[in-house]
DNA sequence: CTAATAGTGTCTATTAGACATTATGTG
DNA sequence: CACATAATGTCTAATAGACACTATTAG
């Protein structure tokens, strides 16, 4: 129906281009909080607001769409997290009054150690703590992509182990307890939540222990597979 | 990083246009199938090969991609679907020959006569049965996209009613149940499978019946949110 | 010893699976 | 009546919630 013009059949090139970004909302689990990585914009549009780590697809350089969002994400944190998930596509006429404009929105997790250590000292990169979002200035409609991608999170935390990526390689249950926990947003039963982590034979004993205060708790590392695993039955919200 | 050129800030313009395309994975149940449809394509590449519906998203017409999305459903069948959802995005250098191309893609459901009439005369649109589209020569990597779209679609069939949207208005739980048989791989246990349904107080009864042979079953009509409603437990696969 | 935290035992409640049974239509 | 399909009754199995209990460290 748009093929009117050109017989050799249709030129793409005759639209108008697209700016087709990538951006990606990074969580990490650190002293109880759930956190976010924000950047400064140091250009036009939305300077001086913060934004998710992202830019332009270079399609020179980029040869898809992940490893795009994998670059823009070592280059903000120096590694690229183990994981990394696309989370949806945002494109219309009026989110970037450059143009057109269309991003391809990914959610990762990382331990928080694991980041540059430079991200804590740098002016122009933080994290910011999930609950305290409504108090920063952010760039394009980031803010509901945050939101969409904690949403995600939490229903991930309710059929799965996935927010152990935000957690470093060793961990104790308690500690992957509690960052469930924060993304259901309730307490959650300490047997129920152990239950079926060790039924399910997801995690793997290090042989080693963490102590603060009271009994040391057993350090486990994920299996293989383990990100992948659903179970049947949901916690409750 | 990559602002290094301009000295007013950086013009997203001087990178190498991407194709922007949207299609689309339209399935509805008939006669105990589940259908995909297919439009052959007129135009270079893969030109006489099937591909989903879809193109190009014009800047200058679409709002936004759910309405270039919308759009191009309701060329080939004449009306919108009652269930479109974004599935994912593909982008990489060397899906489309043409260029680096990107493509969103998104999962629509309806029933099978609410389509234009026409589709099952027209040579260049038809629906296949899902088992056989082995045999179909498909452009790019719609396959993959099909694929795709029918396990997120079967992981719905094990804790929702969305497949619903794949039958009429008016359907009879058998009817329903059916659907999900099909998208799961299994048959269900009439009972537990009704139970929960009629539990979640998700359907309304019509007071309608439909029979065919034997005992007439209840027509049912979605109550208003059921859609989005999802069960604590799942169905096993 | 107490305080603190990790981890277990065990009972209940919910709900899916299995499968027998009853209900309601046609011819 | 027989047949076909719809719908229900009821038992079992699996597993999450609740919460009391035990275990292991520090001081």
């Amino acid at each position: 129906m748009n093929e009117k013009a050109s017989p050799t059949g249709f030129d793409p090139k005759s639209y108008p281009p697209v700016l087709v970004m990538v951006d990606a909302a990074l969580f990490t689990f650190h002293e109880g909080r759930l956190l976010v990585l924000l950047v400064k914009r140091s250009n036009h549009p939305d300077m001086g607001k913060w934004s998710l780590p992202g830019g332009f697809v270079d399609p020179e350089h980029d040869i898809s769409l992940e490893d795009a969002a994998q670059r823009k994400l070592r280059e903000k944190t120096g590694v690229v997290p183990p994981y990394v998930e696309q989370l949806m596509t945002i494109g219309n006429r009026d989110r970037d009054k450059r143009g057109w404009s269309l991003t391809v929105c990914y959610t990762a997790l990382i331990a928080h150690q694991k980041c540059a250590p430079g991200i804590d000292t740098v002016s122009d990169a933080r994290w910011v703590g999930i609950d305290e979002i409504d108090d920063v200035e952010l760039a394009f409609d980031h803010r509901d992509v945050i939101a969409q991608a904690r949403e995600r999170l939490k229903q991930k935390a309710l059929y799965s182990i996935v927010p152990a990526y935000a957690l470093p390689e060793k961990f104790t249950l308690p500690e992957l307890q509690r960052i469930h926990e924060v993304l259901i947003g309730k307490a959650l039963q300490k047997k129920s939540f152990r239950r079926r982590i060790q039924q399910a034979d997801l995690l793997l004993d290090t042989g080693l222990k963490r102590q603060e205060a009271g009994r040391p708790a057993v350090l486990y590392k994920m299996r293989a597979r383990s990100g992948r695993f659903t179970f049947v039955r949901n916690l409750e919200e």
